[in-house]
DNA sequence: CTAAATGCAAACGCTTTGCTCGAAT
DNA sequence: ATTCGAGCAAAGCGTTTGCATTTAG
């Protein structure tokens, strides 16, 4: 509230995040905590959920509320500027758009969570669509694994395994 | 309440559902709602959610609460007999365990279910697994998809398209 | 200046749970 | 008889929304 965090005065603050050039772009209105969100969003290399996005924010500038960061999610998802997942567990995870279709492999124990892209999955999934008479405008792979018995799995991580991911 | 419903007086009543022999071979206690929601998900060809499945079993005899079918089908999952899908939208939907591994087309015109397993996919699957270093232990495929234009989709069907899948 | 974004708290939809009563073994 | 399930309503969790205030363009 007093001088020590600025809020948001000198525009040349700090060079614009990907995000925030994309929002630009589509003439969307930024905002302090819009920019904040964009910027913590372009950061991640994983896949936070709001909950992260909103953490990771209040670090770097606090003040922003939750219900400000699950409405700049959802406005950047329907720019197509981000995508939704759902690994299950309740939480949607979210990650740029633009990385390109990948998907996902799922460490069980851990948690962590690998992306991959596979041509032949693409044509395989397209191949099994046309069989069953549909054409193929959407899907979702995602493997779970474990790593063979290298060293026993240390702490099965229970709740909330999110976090690190990559 | 009185004797037009018959709560459970005769074992004899209907034959037992393939359902509650499984739970019967569990050595699960079996009581008239268990009974009832077994015969419902017994039945059911589809992949219905936990209200479809309470609105089934009230048409069939009329009184289970909610709170009993979320009971009843996570005690059915934790035994192995149900699976849990997760299809978006927040409801769990869920289909019988011993079906074999199968995956998902969804329609995205109706909100239809198709399944349908494949070998291919399977052994690429766990290729893909192996290559990024881990061992397959789950895995989870689903295809979206729309009928080729033959006749304009007449109902976009936006909210709770459920129901008729298979 | 005007339309739109934020914050806060209340509302929401699905699911779980505490507690008491009733039923299954 | 004893243990476990059922019912009900309240709580929980992630997410959305109404409303008054602030801000971007």
């Amino acid at each position: 509230m007093d001088s020590r965090t600025r809020p948001r005065a000198t525009p040349a603050e700090s060079p614009p995040s990907r995000i925030e050039r994309l929002c630009i772009e589509r003439g969307l209105k930024m905002t302090g905590q819009r920019r904040l969100i964009a910027r913590v969003l372009s950061d991640a290399e994983d896949h936070p959920d709001v909950e992260d996005v909103y953490r990771r924010a209040l670090a770097l500038d606090s003040k922003v509320s939750i219900a400000t960061v699950y409405r700049t999610v959802r406005l950047l998802e329907e720019n197509g500027i981000l995508e939704k997942r759902d690994f299950g567990g309740g939480r949607a995870r979210y990650d740029l758009a633009d990385r390109g279709h990948h998907h996902h492999l799922i460490d069980v124990d851990s948690g962590r969570v690998i992306e991959f892209a596979d041509e032949e999955f693409e044509a395989l999934a397209r191949r099994l669509a046309t069989r069953l008479g549909f054409d193929l405008v959407g899907q979702r792979l995602e493997l779970f694994g474990r790593r063979p018995a290298a060293e026993p799995p240390r702490a099965p991580a229970r709740r909330r395994p999110s976090g690190t991911g990559t």
